[in-house]
RNA sequence: GGCGGGAUGGCAGAGUGGUUUAUGCGACGGCCUGCAAAGCCGUUCACGCCGGUUCAAUUCCGACUCCCGCCUCCA
């Protein structure tokens, strides 16, 4: 399989040739956990889902690497607010992270190593950074130099004095230049911190993925995803810090960046105060609408996050799962091969909106009788590739709890059975009435009658 | 100011130098149905503005207008 993608480093698609095709590796920028995550964290979790789905088709072993950061000082923040430890606030919502994403039908990574449990890690790399003179000391802080790494600023395209005078950063007493960032700093007493050369402190940001990256994958490796907003400064940071501890020219050969989330045309942001909570989305709509909703639009392309989006992605799920219904007693061979114009659409820097295209032309196809046995499980294939049609059509259906007691709906679909059979067409409407004011939708068909949720 | 991304039919959203102008949702008409629902058939078919290149541009090039993101913690 030929596989392109958009690389942010060129920003052009380049074909995809990993370094080792027995070991194919990705990293992507996971959650801060401070809170519940919102669904920008849910984007680059789908899309890159797909992605490594995908590439475990095509290859045999992928490593896949999704961080936690797990000390930040939001969580510090956090845990002041509501007095408990930051390792009990980081847990939790680690917990509630990998919840939702269970419910996304997101596959779980390769590797999530979290940060404060590469602490070791950190300080090694640092004290190699300090050694290689990338790095000094100041003030209980260790800073990286920018300016000791010529390649700075080649992802972001961003040369010095690009910063428009109002936003430019200052520099404080211990930073020697203003592009200079945080690799350790201290921390008080009363805040989580680790011994370290340096003093009792706690790693900046950056250094953390830089870290878990080699230790998980290797100093060099194939793709690196996250969002948008990351590409400056965080992973020009990543770029600076892991090249010159490895002395290698590449850190990660492809850049992958999600667009992001807008709500009513504004983006949605931390800063903005306007995110919208994955665990909000998945109680009003099931896990694969939101799913859907979130691999509606190109990876690339702002998504603008709606009610109507959702509506729209639980009814187009509603005909794929009727197709996938009408070939139910099929079962999806794990070797079946999804069809070609699905598989090249995904191949195609992840065209997911092109990749459902194929998906509903394949449904349509089976509604019509058009379908063979081959193009039939191409479509069930394709369909789990992405992620998608894991419950069986009834389930779906019927919406809610699998355990839930029905046996009223089917009390009163077998009463209107026989009204109909006696043709008491009004009182076997009644009870449709009826049904219906619940949010219950009835289907004859030869085969008896069916019922589903409305919504 | 620097860097980057957009503008497609009622809405969402791919894509392409020209032959059948995706796909989904919605709307309308028909078939089916006791009536519905689902399904099927059909209708509704667009590429911001102005120039240029070309036999031919929504697609390539240039200008313009408008929108958005990054440059500060953020997916």
């Amino acid at each position: 399989m030929r596989i392109t993608l958009h690389n942010t480093l060129s920003n052009s698609r380049e074909e995809f040739a990993p370094a080792n095709p027995e070991r194919v590796t990705m990293y992507v920028c996971g959650p801060t956990v401070h809170g519940p995550s919102h669904l920008g964290n849910a984007r680059p979790a789908a899309v890159f889902d797909v992605l490594f789905r995908l590439l475990s088709r095509a290859y045999p072993n992928v490593a896949y690497a999704r961080n936690i950061t797990d000390i930040d000082d939001k969580i510090i923040a956090a845990a002041e607010k509501s007095g408990e430890e930051t390792a009990a606030v980081a847990a939790r919502w680690r917990g509630e992270y990998e919840r939702d994403m269970r419910r996304l039908f997101v596959l779980p990574p390769t590797f999530a190593p979290a940060a404060t449990e590469c602490i070791g890690a950190m300080i090694k790399m640092i004290s190699l950074l300090i050694k290689k003179e990338n790095a000094y000391e100041s003030g209980g802080n260790v800073l990286f130099s920018a300016a000791s790494f010529p390649a700075y600023g080649a992802l972001s395209n961003r040369r010095d004095g690009d910063a428009p005078a109002v936003a430019r950063v200052e520099a404080g007493e211990y930073k020697r230049d203003p592009a200079d960032f945080v690799l350790w700093k201290p921390s008080p007493p009363e805040a989580p911190g680790w011994e370290s050369p340096w003093g009792r402190g706690r790693p900046g940001w950056h250094i953390e993925c830089s870290a878990m990256a080699a230790q998980c994958l290797g100093e060099t490796i194939d793709i690196h995803g996250g969002g948008q907003d990351l590409i400056f400064p965080h992973h020009e940071n990543e770029i600076a810090q892991s090249c010159c501890a490895s002395g290698k020219a590449v850190f990660a050969k492809y850049w992958m960046h999600n667009g992001h989330l807008a709500l009513a045309g504004e983006k949605m942001s931390k800063s903005l105060g306007n995110t919208l909570t994955i665990s909000g989305a998945l109680a009003k709509h099931p896990g694969e609408a939101v799913r859907y909703a979130l691999l509606a639009t190109h990876y690339r392309h702002p998504l603008n996050w709606s009610e109507s989006l959702l509506s729209e992605a639980k009814r187009a799920l509603d005909s794929l799962y009727r197709a996938a219904a009408a070939v139910t007693p099929l079962s999806a061979k794990e070797d079946a091969p999804p069809s070609d114009a699905l598989a090249d659409a995904l191949a195609d820097d992840i065209n997911t909106p092109a990749a459902f295209a194929a998906l509903h032309s394949a449904a349509g196809d089976i509604q019509r009788g058009k379908a063979g046995e081959e193009e039939k499980r191409a479509f069930l294939s394709g369909a789990n590739l992405m992620g998608f049609l894991s419950q069986n059509p009834d389930e779906w259906f019927k919406g809610g709890d699998a355990a839930a007691d029905n046996s009223e709906i089917e009390e009163l679909i077998e009463r209107r059975r026989r009204a109909r059979e006696n043709r008491d067409f009004s009182a076997a409407d009644d009870i449709r009435k009826q049904l219906a004011a619940r949010g219950i939708v009835l289907e004859d068909s030869p085969e008896g009658t069916k019922w589903r949720s409305a919504s």
